[in-house]
DNA sequence: TAGGCCATCTGGTCCT
DNA sequence: AGGACCAGATGGCCTA
């Protein structure tokens, strides 16, 4: 129950998050809500005061917000719609933060206790699709660096730390410059990132050896230009100014695309922590799984079957 | 202390 | 008429 009743004031002190945030009446006169019930109730009777303080042109000389006049008796029904409609707004604005949390819990980088702020949750989400839209329609296995860089692409810098920090990247090889741009410098800690070091780089969707030798040495790679590969006309970013509402991320296997949808939300969020797990193939109308164990996103998976290493994968995003 | 982030209130607009 | 949605204003909390 998101909705606090708006009847129970002390309650509605306290936000779901646990923090108390001030109501109107505190703004106004934080020593009582008597006094404001009372100013209330002499909402009408203000009114007939204000109108005798007029100039000569019937200006009111008062300054500030003039209150509405209302006929006897109809001031208070406004008054009571106006409170209505502040519970509804709060229930709304705490069904849309839901939803919002929601959304933080399948982006990469969730954690209870360091939140994403609402702005970069969405940036992050978007760039989340984006990566991963990519990466499908690439069908070749990801540039981890790459991808994280169109992860963290427009992020804030702590943000930007925040999701080195949950791949064990060392932050400063993900520099954000003053035009919200990912740069790469340094020598990534593979193994740690990569969970599938034997990536070949054009090796066709499936068909990885998917052999996991963790011994190969990194490959020294231009993980900026493979970046910048991604973006040829467009940027997930609002860097580019075509981006926002014109471009939409690549659609992949024949223009499908899709979340699971929400009606088994309770199955979607015990299944998909780490974040988008399920995809329409083909217009098939079958459900596949990408599975983290198959090196994700290339091996997709039937949706019956399970797998056990996905709580493990969560585990290097989510702490 | 300034700035970022947030919840809430509020009035306006649009839609049913 | 009433509800949903939106954006501006406001003030509290937190952090660098």
């Amino acid at each position: 129950m998101l909705t606090v009743p708006f009847e129970d004031p002390d309650m509605m002190r306290e936000s779901q998050f646990g923090a108390r945030f001030p109501r109107q009446d505190d703004v106004h006169d934080s020593s009582n809500t008597d006094h404001k019930e009372a100013e209330d109730d002499n909402t009408d009777r203000e009114d007939e005061e204000r109108e005798e303080d007029r100039d000569e042109n019937g200006l009111p000389n008062k300054k500030g917000p003039r209150k509405k006049k209302f006929p006897n008796g109809r001031g208070e029904r406004v008054k009571v719609r106006r409170q209505e409609a502040n519970a509804r707004e709060r229930s709304r604005m705490h069904g849309l933060n839901d939803a919002l949390e929601s959304l933080r819990k399948v982006v990469p980088c969730y954690s209870k206790t360091q939140k994403l702020s609402k702005i970069e949750t969405l940036r992050l989400a978007k760039n989340y699709i984006w990566a991963l839209s990519e990466t499908l329609s690439a069908g070749k296995k990801p540039d981890l660096l790459a991808f994280v860089q169109t992860l963290c692409k427009g992020l804030s810098q702590p943000t930007t730390n925040l999701v080195a920090g949950c791949l064990q990247l060392n932050s400063r090889n993900f520099l954000t410059d003053q035009n919200g741009e990912v740069s790469f410098s340094g020598r990534p800690q593979y193994d740690a990132l990569y969970p599938y070091p034997n990536a070949e780089m054009g090796t066709p969707t499936g068909l990885s050896s998917g052999t996991r030798d963790s011994a190969k040495p990194f490959r020294p790679y231009n993980y900026y230009a493979s970046y910048e590969s991604y973006y040829d006309s467009a940027s997930p970013e609002g860097n580019s100014p075509h981006f926002d509402g014109q471009i939409s991320p690549p659609i992949n296997y024949n223009g499908i695309f899709s979340l699971k949808k929400h009606e088994d939300q309770v199955e979607y969020s015990k299944n998909c922590h780490y974040g988008m797990r399920y995809c329409n193939v083909a217009g098939r109308g079958s459900m596949y799984r990408v599975s983290p164990d198959g090196h994700f996103p290339y091996d997709l998976h039937p949706r019956s079957q399970s797998y056990q290493s996905q709580d493990e994968l969560n585990t290097g995003f989510h702490n």
